[in-house]
RNA sequence: GGGCUCAUAGCUCAGUUGGUUAGAGCACGCGCUUGAUAAGCGCGGGGUCGAUGGUUCAAGUCCGUCUGGGCCCA
């Protein structure tokens, strides 16, 4: 009986499955969309309809490995931004690209050749490195489309590619055109036995015994006069080092400004160190107990660092002074507080070099050995720093460091001054060649760099342009312009030559005296070879000077092409990306156009990508090539800190065992609910919190499938003005949705819009709306009005929600569409609008926005929270199961708007609270409103076994007894 | 060490120009339903708003300091 009653309801139905099965599922979608060439058929569909672009140029990721969470993260944002504008309306290019030069990848394909005891020359090596990086681009490829991001994969642009690489080699040579390119030494790491430059990466920290040495530094008299020091006896300033073979080098002695330095007597002569490292220095110096407290007295002078800036003492053994100059990276950790300074011998004294305009001074060569330059004592001539295996097994100094050491401890032949003052061993971390295993050396090479401040400059400098575009620019998030800003101030002239075999050329060729050769149309015609070729800049190494300069109009003064040998180095990877936006947009790759509206990276491009990328564009073009940047955080851990490479996890990081586990529009989901602009954190709560979530949006989508089963728009559809007061209410709250998730999008503020999403499913839809309308929608007459009003408006709703949701659900959100307008799971071949993604976001008419009644259910939900507060203790004491079985008593006073409110809906409010029965009653008083609540029975209602509303009397049918209500629905309409 | 930045319930996020007992969703607990059922509904517990000083009649909100994280430099 009772399940016949059932089958006269008209129940949910749908085949689309409650669980989404995502892993397997996605795939088969993906392939669908490749049938019907998704991405060119919403291209050409925008196109025709002269849509504007919105043009968001891809930052490319570095081709040698899986893809990283994170870079999931960055290409799930461009496609949520990309699909989100295309259903905007705007036509979309996407063209994806691929960094592919670089060191990473020569030293993995260097370590692989080396472990096959390989050697190859330059341009087989590079083979093999494009045919790694070629590798990792079909593999990438794969893991990006996974995740459901929509490209013109066939305009892929890789910086590797010829004609990419000619437009690099057209970046660099309008440098040299404005004059912005000049060559310079510069302290890199140093391999003396592979006679080549190392990158940090190529280095190895090992444990290393060097010699410790404290030298003085004889202060002249007159220097010593002119800054108030006691000039009586010799005055000397101790420098403390572990490379003693630099000593030849040092053109400087640096002293921190705000450090205390003092004069200590000897008894014979005076010394100048910090005051805190005073007795480390005595002690070893090995003066101690009577001789140590006597030295103190009598100067006990004390100076800081800043009052000796300038003061000239003289090197130990070379005629020439070491001023003392002033740098904030001294300290009294270790040493003397007075640091030896060499520019052409390390990082920090290059810089102090620089800002003093001292000369990047490097007496040694290729080989490792001192030159003859006719500065350094003869005797020190081709004498070696390198120490070999078999010495550093022996510890056993290298030769330039006995040399060097032998020179300080000879007396004066005038004076008997002995310039050291102190020697030890000391054992600590030193960087070596991770080939050789020999310690590297730091040492200053001949190197191309782009000035930002040229004096020669026109109306403006690089660094003026660059600084002047970024306030062209619109910053996402707003305190990104701040960074770049501070960026492009400090940076110093732009190093972009490398010396490295995995990259672009420098076009400079070098004649026999090793003197250099630039020029700019050269270097464009050589570019335009390049292009032309399939080898592209393999060329630069294939061929020799003469064939590549082979019709080349050469620059007066340069000498015949036959004379001429190919530079060896490289330029900066930087400079590779830095051009994409050149060999890209100002080709109309992919119809792409320059400017990009949108750049999105991490924010550690500010230093990066997009400043390479300005630099470039304001130097070759004068302004940005982008008009918005916006950049998001890192994935870390649960603990909050940098998710680590190698990592606690189970598996590593990567995009594909992440899809795997949960598919790719809960990975997508995930991000997207996440403020990126702040570091997102990964752990598993948090995917499974995703995953719940999920399920939400999936069921959302399937409930509303499921009582549309029946609805055909084109004929069961009513025009708003006959619609139900409660199917306009859930229009009104639909508008409000749409408009709040449409700015949300247009401020990239995603997880707003799933903030927003999510509220609306559960508590708008599931808890109110939903609930509510299940009555009307199972009980009422297949075409009874109020039930055809309800499906208007869920198919209303359900058509701006999911489309809400696409740009993030690009899977689910598709298999929805497909249901709602096909009734499959995919689309059949040949349908007009086979994806949702080739539609339009959705507008809200303006009829349902509707203020007043906004406000009514204000009151009302109100009362209904009241309603199941007052239900819930007859649940509790197990006097009521379903509210439909109670019968509610509401006491309002007069007058005020939540009375007003109830009784302009008296008749509806059953339905609201999905109660049998409501009674208002008025009272007096002025007080809050009353509610009471007990179960139908009490009032002598009658339970109609089809709808389950307790009502006064029932009617008998063909089905039993039913309420007039259900009787009318099951009698077949005459 | 410097630049930029972040810190609100177990998790993800709201908290408008400082103004009543700090909110939501999810998770959790207790019930209900079995006509969305590996679903749905109701009720409930849970936060000294990183710490600490200050400005103010009033501070999660403004200012200083500290602690802990992130990115980039050194």
């Amino acid at each position: 009986m009772a399940n016949d009653l059932k089958h006269t309801l008209s129940l949910p139905k749908t085949d689309f499955p409650m669980r989404g099965d995502l892993p397997k599922r996605e795939p088969v979608r993906l392939a669908s969309w490749e049938n019907f060439s998704l991405y060119a058929t919403l291209q050409a569909k925008r196109t025709a309809a002269g849509a504007p672009a919105f043009v968001l140029h891809d930052g490319p990721p570095f081709t040698n490995g899986d893809v990283h969470i994170g870079t999931a993260l960055n290409k799930s944002l461009k496609d949520i931004t990309l699909r989100y504008k295309s259903l905007r309306g705007f036509r979309t290019p996407y063209v994806p690209g691929w960094d592919c030069h670089g060191l990473p990848i020569e030293q993995k394909v260097a370590k692989e050749l080396q472990a096959a005891g390989l050697s190859l020359p330059t341009a087989e090596l590079r083979s093999r490195c494009d045919a790694f990086a070629e590798s990792w681009i079909k593999k990438q490829t794969a893991s990006f489309k996974r995740l459901g991001v929509q490209a013109d994969w066939a305009n892929e642009y890789k910086t590797k590619a010829p004609a990419f690489e000619a437009d690099i080699l057209r970046t660099f040579a309008s440098f040299v055109e404005q004059d912005l390119v000049y060559r310079s030494k510069k302290p890199v790491y140093w391999s003396i036995p592979f006679e080549t430059a190392l990158a940090e990466a190529e280095i190895e920290y090992a444990e290393h015994t060097s010699i410790a040495i404290w030298v003085k530094f004889l202060v002249p008299v007159t220097e010593a006069d002119k800054f108030g020091l006691p000039s009586d006896k010799p005055l000397s300033i101790i420098i403390w080092t572990t490379t003693p073979w630099t000593i030849p080098a040092n053109l400087a002695i640096a002293l921190n400004p705000e450090i205390e330095y003092t004069v200590a007597d000897l008894g014979i002569e005076r010394i100048l160190v910090s005051k805190a490292l005073l007795p480390a220095v005595l002690d070893a110096a090995k003066i101690t107990g009577d001789a140590a407290s006597a030295v103190i007295s009598p100067s006990n002078l004390t100076i800081t660092g800043a009052k000796l800036e300038g003061i000239q003492p003289r090197h130990p053994f070379i005629n020439r002074p070491s001023p003392v100059v002033l740098a904030d990276y001294v300290t009294t950790d270790s040493g003397t507080g007075c640091v030896h300074t060499a520019p052409g011998h390390g990082a920090e004294d290059y810089l102090t070099g620089l800002k003093y305009g001292m000369p990047i001074y490097c007496p040694v060569g290729d080989d490792g050995r001192y030159l003859d330059d006719g500065q350094l004592p003869a005797d020190l001539a081709g004498i070696t720093c390198l120490e070999t295996v078999e010495e550093l097994a022996t510890k056993k100094p290298s030769p330039a460091n006995l040399a060097v050491l032998k020179k300080l401890a000879t007396p004066d032949a005038a004076t008997g001054h002995v310039a050291l003052l102190a020697k030890a061993k000391y054992v600590h971390s030193y960087p070596h060649c991770w080939r050789s295993k020999t310690p590297i050396i730091f040492r200053a090479v001949d190197q191309w760099f782009v000035s930002l401040d040229p004096a020669a400059a026109g109306p403006a400098t690089p660094r003026q342009k660059a600084l002047a575009a970024i306030k062209h620019v619109t910053w996402f998030p707003s305190w990104g312009q701040a960074r770049i800003t501070g960026a492009v101030e400090s940076r110093p002239d732009w190093c972009i030559s490398r010396q490295r075999s995995w990259g672009v050329p420098i076009i400079a060729f070098y004649d026999s005296n090793k003197k250099a050769y630039i020029d700019a149309s050269v270097i464009r015609a050589v570019a335009a070879k390049i292009a032309a070729h399939p080898h592209g800049t393999n060329l630069w190494y294939e061929l020799t000077a003469a064939e590549l300069l082979a019709g080349v109009a050469l620059p007066d003064g340069w000498p015949a092409a036959i004379d001429l040998t190919n530079g060896r180095d490289t330029l900066d990877v930087w400079l590779d990306s830095g051009s994409s936006h050149a060999a890209v947009l100002r080709n109309h790759q992919g119809t792409t156009q320059w400017p990009a509206d949108l750049y999105l990276e991490g924010s550690d491009q500010h230093r990066g990508w997009f400043q390479s990328s300005l630099w470039t564009s304001v130097i070759a073009f004068g302004s940005a090539p982008y008009k918005a940047v916006l950049t998001h955080g890192f994935i870390v851990g649960e603990d909050g800190k940098k998710i680590s490479k190698s990592g606690s996890y189970e598996k590593p990081p990567t995009s594909d065992n992440f899809i795997n586990d949960y598919g790719a529009d809960v990975i997508r989901l995930w991000l997207a609910s996440q403020d990126f602009t702040q570091d997102i954190t990964l752990s598993k709560k948090i995917l499974d919190n995703a995953a719940e979530q999920y399920r939400g949006f999936r069921n959302a989508f399937r409930y509303q499938l499921s009582i549309l089963h029946d609805f055909d728009p084109s004929k069961d559809a009513l025009p708003h003005t006959k619609l139900d007061v409660l199917d306009r209410w859930a229009l009104h709250q639909t508008a409000k949705l749409l408009a709040e998730a449409t700015a949300a999008y247009d401020a990239y503020e995603f997880h707003r819009v799933i903030s927003l999403c999510a509220h609306f499913v559960s508590t708008t839809l599931s808890a109110v709306y939903n609930d509510v309308c299940k009555d009307r929608l199972y009980t009422y007459a297949v075409n009874h009005p109020q039930r055809r009003s309800t499906q208007t408006a869920v198919h209303a709703i359900h058509g701006v929600l999911v489309r809400i949701l696409a740009p993030v659900l690009t899977f689910t959100a598709d298999e929805a569409w497909c249901h709602a307008h096909f009734k499959a799971d995919l689309a059949p071949v040949g349908a007009h609008t086979p994806s949702i993604h080739l539609s339009d976001w959705p507008v809200a008419d303006a009829a349902w926005t509707d203020p007043a009644l906004d406000a009514d259910f204000t009151e009302l939900l109100k009362v209904r929270a009241k309603v199941n507060e007052a239900l819930e203790p007859l649940r509790q004491a197990g006097q009521l199961g379903k509210s439909l079985d109670a019968a509610v008593t509401l006491e309002v006073t007069g007058g005020d708007p939540l009375d007003a409110a109830l009784r302009r809906h008296e008749a509806f409010l059953p339905e609201l609270f999905i109660v049998s029965h409501v009674v208002l009653a008025e009272t007096p008083a002025s007080q809050a409103l009353v509610v009471t609540a007990r179960p139908a029975t009490e009032l002598g209602l009658a339970r109609c076994p089809r709808c389950w509303r307790s009502v006064p009397g029932l009617l008998p049918t063909g089905h039993g007894e039913v309420c007039p209500r259900c009787a009318e629905a099951i009698t077949p309409t005459p």
